[in-house]
DNA sequence: GCAAGTACGCACAAATTTGTGCCTATTTGC
DNA sequence: GCAAATAGGCACAAATTTGTGCGTACTTGC
C-alpha cells in the first residue's frame, strides 16, 4: 500500500472519516454488501469498475476493519464479503448522504454539467 | 480549474455528493462558516493550510453553490463567506459524520496507525 | 520608510488515487 | 481441447488532487 508523505489529520471527525472512506468505490460496496451483494462477481456486475481497482478497495476495508472475507476452500474458490459492527455503523451515514443526493439530484446535475471542473 | 478525462459518474447520490464535496478541506469550511467563521483569515487559522490551498477549495464551493462569496469593497480589501441554502443542507449530514467519526474516535485512531496506507 | 495585514494569481512540483497490461491457476460445461 | 468463471498478482501508467515558489497591490500603524 502507498506509504504516506503528508502526516495524517486526526483531530477532527471529519477527517478521520475521509481518511479511511475516501475511496471512489467504498461506501457504494459497503451499501452493497449490506444489501445482499456478499461475492465478488456480483459487486462488480454493480459497480463496474475493474475487479482490481475493486479488490484494492474491499482490501482496504477489510483491513481497516469494515468488512470481513470469508474464503470458501471449495474445489472453485469462492470468496464472500460481510459487514462488521464498524461497517454496520456507517450504514444510516451512507444511506443519509445518498438521500440528500438523490434530494438534490436536479440542481447538483446542473452544476456538474456546467462546472468546468 | 482541471478538466476531467474520466466521464463523472452521477448514477447514485453517493457519487454525486463525493463529485462535488470530496475536496480535502470542503467539509470542514462548510461547517466553520456555519458556525460564523466567515472571514478568510479566521477560517485559515482554524483548518491551517496554505492560502491558495484554502482559497481554491472555496472558489470551487462558490462554484458549485454551496457558499456565497461577498466582497467589501473597502479601502482595506475584505471578504465574507456565507452558505446558500443548498450549502446549509449539507450541514445535518456534516455534523453525522463528525459524531460518527467521534463516536468511533478510538477504533479509527488505532486503525489509523496500524495501517500501512 | 517599513513591517504586518488585507487579498489575488500563475505555473509548477509533489503527493495520492485510480486504472490498465500482462500473467498464473483451478474447475465446470460444451 | 477450449471458453468462461472462480480467484490471485506485479508493475506501471494515467488521472487527479494537494501543496509551494515566487510575485502583485493596497492600507494601517509604528
Amino acid at each position: 500500500m502507498y506509504k504516506k508523505k503528508i502526516p495524517i489529520r486526526k483531530e477532527c471527525g471529519l477527517h478521520v472519516f475521509k481518511e479511511l472512506l475516501n475511496g471512489k468505490w467504498k461506501l457504494m460496496l459497503i451499501y452493497y454488501i449490506s444489501v445482499g451483494l456478499k461475492r465478488p462477481g456480483a459487486l462488480q456486475k454493480k459497480i463496474a469498475v475493474d475487479r482490481r481497482v475493486m479488490n484494492k478497495q474491499l482490501d482496504e476495508l477489510v483491513q481497516h476493519g469494515f468488512v470481513e472475507k470469508v474464503s470458501f476452500d471449495t474445489k472453485v474458490p469462492k470468496v464472500e464479503y460481510q459487514l462488521t459492527a464498524l461497517g454496520n455503523s456507517l450504514l444510516p451515514l451512507i444511506i443519509s448522504i445518498e438521500e440528500w443526493g438523490e434530494n438534490n439530484r436536479a440542481v447538483l446535475e446542473t452544476v456538474l454539467s456546467e462546472a468546468i471542473t
